[in-house]
DNA sequence: CGCGCAGTACTGGACAGTCTAGTTTGATCG
DNA sequence: CGATCAAACTAGACTGTCCAGTACTGCGCG
């Protein structure tokens, strides 16, 4: 109990091993990261890399995944129940914001930029990363689109066309920005958040009830 | 001029070599592809390539420039003269469909991929690309988002903003889509015309006179 | 004690870029 | 037309380096 800090050892060495290819993938990409750079970065030798993850290969996939997936569940706990009253715009604006504070990060972002740079490699990897990212956020704001509907508030009547539009009126212009011009280029958090009301405002004025 | 046919020898030469380089560099990425390989695909020998392009970096981003330039210049020459009646959303939805045209294709998007997945190690490439790609697009778009709202068709008064949005609207789905999914993933051309309309409705929607 | 790890040397292969020696090409001139 | 010549090209060996993955020896933690 005063020896063993909380985790096994094992359980440490692999945790840095994974934060060290973390660092170097994001960094230097799949074939720009070596794995003598990796076990020196992680401080553990080269030998227990490869015990702990069989291959450069399988250790990239596995913390690819684990980092979409994680990435995934950052916007899905929500609570959906503050849309009741009429201020439609309000709520999307709000959503926009958060799903924008969760994307527009130096991780998500190189994550991105590399799962993309990879696409041909490691096709499956994208297609992980497609549907925990905009698939699912789509998703599950076409659920919000089809209430709004029900309840009048909103004229969506194919939520996934509306969500899908929504969602690309909000992400496109700084997700793009940001992919090719750097995390430099990422903006603040007040810019996001007039972006977000922007968008907002654009698609209420589109979807909106009694405008069409 | 029997023997010499249209190009010099040397001219030739260096085409091949760029054909095969833009082969091999947009199919493996910039590391993945090796100079051996190019100059066997080329049917050159290896001293020619570096006779012509002194050093693999330098093919790359000759090569990369070369093809970011060009693609820029295909949106490029297009009449705006056809605006003169009031058919705003038709002549958006008719601009958006020539935009979606150009892009969507599997030699722009792998080009973009590779860019995009060497942002780290190219940057100024990546920003070359920005300015040749969406931000011209947008410049165009703004101008005639203007004369739009000079003519009282459009309340723009933002007309950056208002092009902004209308290229993302446009551009975001099928392009961030097709980043992830690969090239089998791109729309048809009828798909493609229908998300143009289906933009154009959008945005006149929010920016079109009366609506606000 | 014994398992997992450090350290490190090693294997086999790949790669960027150079070098050398010989060949082809195409223009020029007698 | 044919000889000549320089520039461009070929083929492949070669250097120095790097890399994924393995083997082995010893050591320290549990």
């Amino acid at each position: 109990m005063a020896t063993t800090n909380e985790l096994s050892r094992s359980e440490r060495k692999r945790r840095a091993i994974l934060a060290a290819a973390e660092a170097l993938f994001l960094r230097n990409g799949y074939l720009g990261t070596s794995m003598d750079e990796l076990a020196e970065l992680s401080e553990v030798s080269k030998q227990t890399v490869y015990a702990h993850f069989g291959s450069k290969e399988s250790l990239f996939v596995e913390l690819v995944s684990s980092m979409t997936a994680a990435a995934g569940d950052g916007l899905h706990d929500r609570d959906e129940r503050a849309a009741l009253d009429g201020d439609v715009a309000g709520h999307l604006a709000r959503y926009a914001a958060d799903e924008l504070a969760v994307v527009m990060t130096p991780r998500v972002l190189k994550l991105r930029r590399l799962v993309i740079g990879e696409v041909e490699r490691f096709p499956d990897l994208a297609r992980a990363l497609y549907e925990n990212g905009p698939e699912r956020a789509i998703r599950s704001l076409a659920v919000t689109m089809a209430e709004f509907t029900d309840r009048g508030l909103l004229a969506a009547d194919d939520p996934v066309e509306a969500a899908t539009t929504f969602n690309w009126l909000v992400m496109g212009a700084p997700m793009n920005e940001a992919m090719l011009l750097g995390d430099e280029a990422i903006p603040d958090v007040a810019a996001l958040q007039r972006h977000a009301a922007h968008a907002a405002r654009v698609f209420v004025a589109a979807y909106g009830v009694g405008v069409r």
